[in-house]
DNA sequence: ATAGGTTCCGGACCATGGTACGGAATCAAG
DNA sequence: CTTGATTCCGTACCATGGTCCGGAACCTAT
């Protein structure tokens, strides 16, 4: 299996298979006349990248999962994930606070047809505290 | 009012109102012996700048929201709110998947306390594919 | 006048996760 | 054996929003 293979079946670039090579997150392969030669293990290190992705880890997190041992490191694991699921709470408050603010801005847009646009003067001091 | 002042008043660095005014946010000021001076009108537009980013407008966006006018563009104005509401919430539906399955991870991580950790596992295609 | 704090300026650098480039070598098919 | 696709490599570049650097000029207080 060449690089080309491996890239398709994880469904990424081939740039980005050697990207997480220099990363460290995939090992070097053998070689066969300086070609790289992948194997099935391969494939499913980089599934497992992509997989710890949409979960939110970050690719240094990642990086660290690959190094841990499932059996060994589940303490580390559960440390991992819940810090990752408090990031993943933080965020997704601040782009709550914010959609929520925009709505009803879009809104008041809407709705009132005269005057200056509510969503401009909203971000404008000198309309909302200067006069 | 010099460089710092303003910063202050919009609690930003220094650097960051040069950045704005190379990127055409704000104009740069009017000067004595070299030195920008700069009046309640910046910090105005500075304020509304960081409004705009609390509300989720990209720095281009906020551009464009500055140039527009209050009164006339007031379809725009609502374009561009409308598109950036799609935007957080694609973004929150795409945080929340990843909060929804990382936080089932973490539980039965949580709970199950032999074998391997079902976090590392969920990610492996060797223990939930092949066996 | 002089010391220390600010400002000025272009350009480099940071994080994050890739993507693109260009020339050489190698691989697979005919 | 030739042709065209693929691979290899280091390096530069992309977006996004800044941050830092270093040396010169200026500003303020004493």
């Amino acid at each position: 299996m060449k690089i080309g293979e491996l890239a398709r079946a994880g469904g990424v670039g081939v740039e980005t298979i050697r990207y997480y090579q220099r990363r460290g997150l995939l090992e070097e392969p053998s070689r066969a006349r300086g070609v790289r030669r992948y194997g099935s293990d391969d494939v499913r290190r980089l599934r497992f990248i992509r997989s710890a992705q949409a979960a939110g880890f970050m690719l240094e997190e990642i990086g660290e999962l690959l190094a841990l041992d499932a059996t060994k490191d589940r303490n580390r694991v559960h440390v991992l994930a819940t810090t990752r699921i408090a990031k993943l709470d933080a965020e997704i408050l601040r782009l709550r606070a914010s959609r929520k603010a925009l709505a009803r801005l879009a809104n008041d847009c809407s709705t009132s047809t005269a005057g200056p646009c509510p969503i401009i003067s909203a971000f404008e001091p000198r309309f909302s505290n200067e006069g």
